[in-house]
DNA sequence: CAGTAAGTTGACGAGATCGTCAACTTAGGT
DNA sequence: ACCTAAGTTGACGATCTCGTCAACTTACTG
């Protein structure tokens, strides 16, 4: 059934290695718009080679985004073994927006929403519980306001990304008061009734927290 | 001192009033982005008068949203009419990201935020001048956290520019409830220590408020 | 009604970026 | 040692957009 993934050549094993670090560093230097070009050559490789490893400018975003994906679930997890839950439900969405702030790239990326693979599909399942479970736990600690949901991280994560690009060059910390504010809209002190219905579930997705 | 600005010949009007039009209509559908040329078919006009007329993209841009950006100094009047401060804040900032909403050119050139033409330089103070009182209104009437400023406001247009864009297509009313939150963060009962000093002023310029 | 300056046209060259391909090179097995 | 499939190369054609220009047309003035 699962098709035989034979090892790459040695060489081209170096290759790909080199183009996804290339690309790494590109993408968080000017963004994923880069010219595939620019990629190869940074990366000491000829254009073809780029195109034969991956075929699409997404299939390499994709390569070069897995882990930080990845390391997100990771996030979750260490916000609840925090003993306080607002203080671990802060620090979550703080690491996450560190990220964008250090990553123009995966800023874009977030920012971008774009349907996720298959295989990131099931690891964004499993990480929405997660952070349902450290919401409902801040909500029950009396931290959380009631009628706020995981949609509305979204908005933590879209208005902080459009921070981040206007503001990184001139004030590079500013977003962490940006997030501030936004936080403290989510305190149930401040909660006045909310003018829309939360986002359907599954409408975002590399966004929805 | 002033130099004479002889009228255009009526047709040379004409057309010019055609590509605004046309220029409005697909930078407020596609964004500020469009091909020139497209700009011109829909005006019925040649590749070359559009460039007559408006020699780069930019003063194309300039004169389509000068009003836009006029019409932001009248709201802020009218919100200062309002009798309850707080309701004339909301109202002005919901103004605001309505006119963001509705049109996706508008959105990303106050997302963009380019220093503004001279001649926009002061209506942007003037209107500056008016937010601060607005502010210092419902601040006095304790509906406002004391330690936002004007500056903070650039948070709101922001934050609402990336939401619009990624959920206009979805659920185009969605920003309202982010902009809620966000307006909930600036009530005095949430207020918390902010991490960061607001932004210097001046250093935004389209998007702060 | 005619002369002229203002305006319009649309084809064109420059420049960028993309993805492909046929020829060439090399790693790794026998 | 040698053969072959995997990998690499870089030039190339396609596509797109921009801004220009020389030739043509037209509105307005006297």
């Amino acid at each position: 059934m699962s098709s035989a993934p034979r090892p790459l050549r040695s060489d081209a094993q170096r290759n790909r290695d080199r183009l996804l670090a290339a690309a790494r560093e590109l993408f968080a230097e000017r963004g994923v718009d880069v010219a595939m070009a620019d990629i190869a050559r940074h990366a000491g490789v000829s254009n073809g080679t780029l195109y034969n490893r991956f075929p699409t400018r997404e299939d390499l975003i994709e390569a070069v985004f897995a882990d930080r994906l990845e390391a997100r679930a990771a996030l979750v997890a260490q916000a609840l073994a925090d003993d306080d839950p607002w203080r671990g439900f802060v620090g979550y969405l703080t690491a996450i927006c560190e990220f964008q702030a250090t990553d123009r790239g995966f800023n874009e990326v977030v920012a971008r929403d774009l349907p996720p693979s298959p295989a990131a599909q099931r690891l964004q399942e499993e990480r929405q519980a997660a952070i349902t479970q450290l919401m409902d736990r801040a909500r029950q600690a009396g931290a959380l306001r009631h009628d706020v949901t995981v949609e509305d991280l979204a908005f933590v994560v879209c208005g902080i990304s459009r921070t981040v690009e206007i503001t990184a060059g001139l004030a590079p910390q500013v977003w962490r008061r940006h997030l501030a504010l936004l936080l403290d809209g989510f305190r149930p002190e401040a909660a006045h009734p909310l003018p829309e219905p939360p986002l359907p579930p599954g409408l975002l997705h590399a966004a929805a927290g």
